[in-house]
DNA sequence: TAATACCAGTGTAATTTATACACTAAATGC
DNA sequence: GCATTTAGTGTATAAATTACACTGGTATTA
């Protein structure tokens, strides 16, 4: 069932950045592609736009096939459309970013994935297309735009302690940030309340557990 | 001479909304729509992305077609895909935003726009397509992030006094600026030197002319 | 030619925000 | 009970932002 028109089309997807935070290093989610192009390489979760679908909706469903997340938050970057960016033809790519607590990522491979695992963003492998390119614009990004609201809403479990709010914070930000300085900010934020809890972590003292006011 | 797709595409089109500032207000050029859809509104500038040109060279040249502005920078706003945004066929957009000096408008009606003109953007007429969300959010883009030496470099003339930038720069953020306030913080910035001119303006102190440093 | 209207141009004090920095508390392992 | 490890807490300094009022130079006009 062919689609003609009178002048040329390009294609257009949508690709998916979904960071989070893993052993206090942030990272991100890639599939390994199984075909033509790029066939063995990584690259970000995506795929073509169906014709009478919204591009965020789009990027919710190929986020969903391909990896079984659930996408919260997505988050347009930009589109992205150099005309030699895919062998097969023209094709703009529209990129979200989504943030996602690391205990809410079961990675599951798609059909049109042979594989999805996390990545730290210092430690890329090579990637498909120019997945590298928008990484690095996804990134900064993030760096630029992201405050503590942010981090803890979306990139934290239910219930964490104030030391891993931080590390999730310097994790994004690529930066330190002095333990007295932090909490009293938390305190001007008005973002978290403890929920009585305490974690029961190891051969020192025990940290309070917090969770995100609603 | 059609050209013939397994699976159906959506058109993609590039506009531009070029933002400059005019008696202390800011403006966005706007062109008249000659044709169906939506003939006789008032649109941003924009047109279909030739099928080898890059996004950022199509927005440069639809706006030269049609308003004979040469943008400097460009920057992209983002995509804008809402499957019944257009008429005609599914239609994705890439949105670009550039700021230009209004000595530098020339503004001449192209073949596709039976007028251009400049539109205070606190006096909008009804806009054709979702032009009006689309100027929203460029307009909330502009109040995010720009920044004095923005202004500077892109908004203003070659030689302006220290009043013009502040009321640009009153202008793009929407708020008053104190003057005092405002001339201590453009010492910091190392932005601007004397040209040694001065105006010869009326019935008061003349003010001295800048230029922003290269 | 003195008075007025108009915009240009200048500095200081107070407040708020950001930064630097070091010890005590509670648990476990030996 | 001593060593080790992470949790938790406050103060002093520096930097950035805000608020605020008068003098200077030109043209107009009474």
């Amino acid at each position: 069932m062919p689609y003609t028109y009178e002048h040329p089309h390009p294609a257009v997807t949508v690709d998916v950045a979904v960071f989070t935070v893993s052993d206090g290093r942030l990272a991100v989610v890639l599939i390994r592609r199984a075909e033509w192009p790029h066939a063995g390489k990584w690259a970000i979760p995506g795929g073509f736009v169906g014709i009478d679908e919204s591009l965020k909706r789009a990027a919710w469903r190929e986020l969903r096939e391909e990896t079984g997340i659930k996408a919260g938050v997505l988050e347009q970057l930009g589109a992205f459309g150099r005309p030699d960016r895919d062998p097969r033809e023209r094709v703009i790519t529209v990129v979200y970013i989504s943030l996602a607590a690391a205990d809410r990522l079961r990675l599951e491979a798609g059909s049109d994935a042979s594989d999805a695992r996390l990545f730290y963003i210092d430690d890329l492998p090579e990637l498909a297309f120019d997945h590298s390119r928008i990484l690095e614009h996804a990134i900064e990004r993030l760096r630029d735009r992201i405050d503590t609201e942010a981090v803890a809403r979306q990139l934290m479990p239910a219930r964490f302690t104030l030391t891993d709010l931080q590390r999730a914070c310097e994790a994004v930000s690529g930066d330190t940030i002095d333990k007295r300085n932090f909490r009293k900010k938390l305190k001007t934020l008005d973002l978290v309340e403890p929920t009585g809890g305490e974690t029961q972590s190891g051969a020192h003292r025990p940290a309070k557990l917090y969770r995100v006011k609603s």
